[in-house]
DNA sequence: CGCGCGTTTGATCGCACTCAACCCGCGTGG
DNA sequence: CCACGCGGGTTGAGTGCGATCAAACGCGCG
């Protein structure tokens, strides 16, 4: 069980991030080339929004959706006297807020972690592909259901879990969401959160995620080196995290992509 | 600010359980009488469920999705090594697992937290309904995210609340949405879940929960008899779980309830 | 009556929080 | 050129919330 990254999962990867969203939706679902057409063919417009900026906030009323074509970003939940908590990271190739295309009042905020850019898709673009092709209806709604399996897991993470546990949980989460767009080369991926973001992220203190990497270090597991993580013991880690990464595939319709973890 | 609960959402209110769903789609939806006919008219397929008894196991394969018709029941997720987390709390008018529509594996398995009876609704019935009316597909892919709005809720439970806040929201929460199916008599409702399943839902033990319970009593905030939960102070309890019902309404088609907590 | 489940209470332990520094690299400005 | 501030990372000492271990109680039920 190991991580190989060595081919990239698509043939123009990191400059077309439409793709990459493209390539998400056939990871768990059959699209016609005319719809696979539509889709592509939907209108952006891009966006370059600095660090720690929400570029939506909590209760806004939008009318287009988000998808990250670089950077790192979060949906955040507050509580009523303001504290947060980082519900989901959201990398290249995510459609971070898909699901306002029926909601369209933000319950959630995003914000960049890094500077990052953002394709901003209309609404009534992505509901028009939606109603024309009940098959990406279809896709569409079972990629807000993805996202909702990242959250279950995560809610999982902060009950069931130790400190130690929830962070090599998201390492591997990172690890294997980094090598789905092609950006894991064997065990070494860059994933520029700071110590206080992953802190939000576990329901913990900075303080203690950093004594935590430094335990999973000591253990041989994984190496930090600036913003990029490496996985020494990707089986290691795994154990350590009881990382079961099916919530992240939805198998029957997947192809096999480049990075696989069992079986 | 109270909770107010003299009227019932609907003529039949109990017997009635797809009504109850669909009341619970109007609530953020907006469908034509013939749309709302054809929900009406899904063929159903009763069943009852023992208490602790899992209907549908994770990873199982399903053709049919499960309405809950009365009981109270659980969506459970596990990790690795068997320990088992409440993701959440399902009571009658929920459809359980309307997500198994575009997913037919399951991702959590499902429980009965009391002896239950479910309603199976086939797949083909659901999406033949939603691939004719593009307003129904819509009506449950909003469906599903107030789910995921629920979850994220419990996100933020766990991760930054205390076992008194975390109990409390949990007793809010189930407030209101006994709330929504006239189940909750001027702040007395049923919630038949042990104080052990409540733990699992907390991230919390057993014990923990039975002393944090007497807390909240000692605070004057509630009053538990068997299990009937009795709410005295909603403002006190909100205030103490720093409750915010707007995510379980989405409020711009919402009609305003017989259960209102602010505004 | 005995059994099992759920609740309740007590005593002790330990993980993660809090408070308090300090280091380092970087950018800015005197 | 150095002073300074700042964001991020690192380390130490002390504390507390909630886990763990242990036991008893009440109640429904066979």
């Amino acid at each position: 069980m190991t991580v190989e990254t060595s081919i990239a999962p698509l043939k123009r990867p990191a400059d077309a991030p439409v793709q990459l969203f493209l390539a998400r939706l056939l990871r768990r679902s059959v699209l016609t080339g005319e719809e696979q057409e539509a889709i592509l063919r939907l209108p952006t417009e891009a966006w370059t929004v600095g660090a720690n900026r929400d570029f939506v906030a909590q209760g806004q009323e939008t009318d287009r959706a988000c998808l990250i074509a670089s950077g790192l970003t979060a949906r955040f939940a507050q509580t009523a006297n303001g504290a947060r908590q980082i519900v989901a990271f959201h990398i290249p190739g995510d459609m971070a807020d898909l699901h306002s295309v029926v909601t369209t009042r933000a319950v959630s905020a995003l914000q960049a972690l890094t500077q990052s850019t953002i394709l901003r898709i209309p609404h009534k673009a992505l509901r028009d592909v939606a109603s024309r092709y009940p098959a990406v209806a279809q896709a569409f709604w079972r990629d807000t259901i993805l996202d909702v399996g990242v959250v279950v897991q995560s809610l999982v993470n902060l009950g069931r879990r130790d400190a130690a546990g929830r962070l090599a949980h998201l390492y591997c989460e990172m690890g294997i969401r980094y090598g789905q767009i092609g950006q894991n080369d064997g065990g070494r991926y860059r994933f520029p959160a700071t110590q206080a973001h992953v802190a939000d992220a576990l329901g913990l203190t900075a303080i203690h995620v950093n004594r935590t990497v430094r335990l999973l270090r000591e253990e041989g597991l994984i190496e930090i080196e600036g913003k990029e993580v490496r996985v020494l013991d990707w089986d290691g880690l795994a154990a350590r995290a009881e990382f079961d990464d099916n919530y992240l595939q939805l198998d029957p319709l997947d192809f096999g992509g480049p990075v696989r973890t069992r079986g």
